[in-house]
DNA sequence: GTCGTCAATTAGCAAC
DNA sequence: GTTGCTAATTGACGAC
């Protein structure tokens, strides 16, 4: 008789009540996990790649035109393409207070990059910012601003690459992509959290259906063992099963060698005992 | 102190 | 109006 004949999961025998436990801590746990890790359940199986697009109703957006503007960040309003659709930066009257702050940050942190080049977008950003607080006509309305497929295609395509990017490839990237350097790295950092969310989803629908056949494990072997306890009721003792019965443990194993007459004298017999309480089978 | 990353959150926008 | 997606912000934390 197998205990794991009715479960597929390998974690049947010797499960006894601690179930989650025992599914909770497979070697697939991740190595990687992050510091700080607040989900239900954190394990972290091998990378997926869920496909999350960022979906777009407009690409008509011409990177040539989004270059122009992206680098006059957080103020510029740019009009999109000959449908009229607006394309503008990040801007906003209720983060108006907070641009020139976010552009500095920006220049803060991308000030140790050395090359030259680095220098001017800096410096851009930084006129930029200025431009954002002399921008007082409250029309610069916070817009959003959408990828163009292209653009996601291709950071998506780095993602898969790297799912963090160093200084230069941030930068690198970037300029490849006509975007602030601030901004890949937001996307790389929304992207990591929604790669983070949907792992979780997967690992706790997984873990559920582990939870569910352990469960369902669990009620088959109190069933059996009830089963068996009303058979040792219902014969006299001289007729209880074998030794080789699962249903044998340590707290009736002379009463199991009575078929073997020298049973008592013989050295213990190894046997497996699926239950991790021993009383609850006697 | 700076920097990079994170979780949590806000907010714009499209689809319904 | 609601919902889902996602760009962007904020503050905390650890590493250096």
């Amino acid at each position: 008789m197998g205990f794991d004949d009715g479960c597929n999961t390998g974690l049947v025998l010797g499960l006894g009540f601690s179930t989650m436990s025992s599914t909770t801590s497979p070697s697939k746990s991740h190595g990687t996990t992050p510091k700080i890790m607040k989900h239900a359940f954190s394990l972290k199986f091998d990378e997926i790649e869920p496909s999350l697009t960022l979906g777009l109703s407009s690409d008509h957006l011409q990177i040539g035109t989004c270059r122009k503007n992206n680098n006059n960040n957080n103020t510029m309003i740019l009009e999109g393409s000959s449908n009229g659709d607006l394309y503008r930066q990040t801007s906003s009257p209720h983060a108006h207070s907070t641009t020139s702050a976010v552009s500095s940050f920006s220049v803060k942190r991308e000030r140790d990059l050395s090359s030259e080049e680095t220098e001017i977008d800096v410096e851009i950003e930084r006129i930029s910012s200025r431009v954002s607080d002399e921008d007082e006509d409250g029309c610069n309305a916070r817009k959003k601003l959408r990828l163009t497929k292209q653009q996601s295609a291709l950071l998506e395509e780095s993602f898969k690459q790297h799912s963090t990017l160093n200084p230069k490839q941030k930068q690198a990237l970037a300029r490849q992509l006509n975007l602030r350097p601030r901004q890949v790295e937001v996307w790389f950092q929304n992207r990591r959290a929604r790669t983070k969310l949907k792992q979780t989803e997967v690992d706790y629908e997984l873990l559920k259906k582990c939870c569910e056949t352990l469960t369902d494990e669990n009620r088959r072997l109190q069933k059996e063992v009830q089963e068996l306890k009303a058979l040792k009721l219902a014969q006299p003792f001289y007729m209880h099963m074998p030794a080789a019965t699962l249903t044998m443990c340590p707290s009736c194993e002379r009463l199991g060698g009575a078929d073997h007459g020298s049973a008592a004298k013989a050295p213990k017999p190894h046997f497996y005992n699926p239950f991790t309480n021993p009383s609850a089978a006697c």
